[in-house]
DNA sequence: CACTGAACTTACCCCTGGGTAAGATGGTCC
DNA sequence: GGACCATCTTACCCAGGGGTAAGTTCAGTG
């Protein structure tokens, strides 16, 4: 229409589309974002939507799996194995805080709507699980206490996991420096395996 | 209709149509609840709820309004000034974990569906940021290291909370012995405490 | 019993928004 | 130049669901 944009190559719309998409998803939810608004959005007409993506679930299902291959590229530059565990283990939350920072709408688009969707919460239980899973192995090495019962493990990654979430949700909304969360995070994590295995109160 | 159901006092009817709401609403999420869903759980007609509670967006209002005044009766109960902090903490916890396994639909609407809303988010980021606050103090008390600047102390209660929000989530979705995860979150407070102020790798 | 009003229903309105039919337009290759 | 395909649009269809108009039935009261 209005001279604006003109006929650009799928591959390149494809992207636009999608950009425009994790905008208006992350800012409006899954049910509250229109096609027409998202077209809108991508400045495109709405049948091209359809064209390239056939409907609104593969389209958000496309705007998933985009962020998520991002989400895990940027967790691998932090992966080096030949950093001692607890190197290790900070490298990749800082990576993680850094990514939320840097792609705010990945972050909400991947953890915070397609969460409240019926299709797509397995994704996220599935990929929170896995986390859990890496966690509750690493705190399970990083101790040695043997009373510790595997229950206690696996809720604890589970706690650290919702804190780590936590924390991200607070630097998509404010600014909160980068190092001092990632300290905090770690901190609470090491710390917190001295305490695994004692069931009763802890002493003082 | 089929003769089930009689004529029932307003105040009556009102907790039924709650009742419904809060299942149902807990169940799709917001968008996704249709009012004759509601008043098909409810096992009445869709002008009652309208009769009684005027539209989509104040039936749900009654209903976060409802759960979360009995969230906070439930905490009321555990709160005794005479405890030390360390113990009044400990009671709370535990009220709030034994409160979302009692209640895991209360919890959801809560938590977990009134946040995806656009006119209701607001409601659960205030509760969030009140919970959050009262934590930020509590730690504060129990700390004596100077060191420590503020934000470290908020940031710290935002990971606790997150922290608690995901056990609570674990808690409806698969039974966890209360006791353990009271004990787990409260050690995670306590043993934190000791390292909030040392900014720099925590020695070990 | 007749009268009143609260409790309740059937049947409908109509807008939002997912999805589509049909066609226009321009770039490229002979 | 003209054939062809990918790019792109206007204009529409229709189901789902929020909300309502208009009436029905029963329980109590004089």
């Amino acid at each position: 229409m209005a001279g604006g944009t003109k006929r650009l190559p799928r591959a390149v719309r494809e992207q636009q589309m999608l950009d425009a998409a994790v905008k208006v998803f992350s800012e409006n939810g899954y049910r509250e974002a229109s096609m027409d608004s998202i077209a809108a959005e991508a400045e495109i007409s709405k049948p091209m939507l359809y064209l390239y993506y056939g409907s609104k679930d593969e389209l958000f299902s496309a705007c998933i799996e985009r962020e998520s291959t991002r989400f895990i590229e940027a967790m691998s530059v932090g992966f080096d194995p030949s950093l001692r565990q607890r190197d290790q283990a900070r490298t990749v939350v800082k990576e993680f805080l850094r990514f939320v920072d840097e792609h705010r709408q990945s972050w909400k688009v991947l953890y915070r709507v397609a969460v409240g969707t019926q299709t797509f919460s397995h994704f996220v239980s599935d990929s929170r699980k896995r986390v859990t899973e890496m966690v509750t192995e690493l705190i399970r090495a990083g101790t040695t206490v043997e009373g510790a019962r595997d229950i206690d493990f696996e809720l604890t990654a589970v706690a650290l996991v919702g804190a780590g979430e936590a924390v991200a949700d607070r630097i998509t909304e404010g600014d909160v420096d980068l190092e001092t969360a990632t300290d905090l995070l770690v901190g609470i994590t090491w710390r917190g395996l001295k305490g695994v295995g004692t069931a009763d109160v802890v002493g003082d």
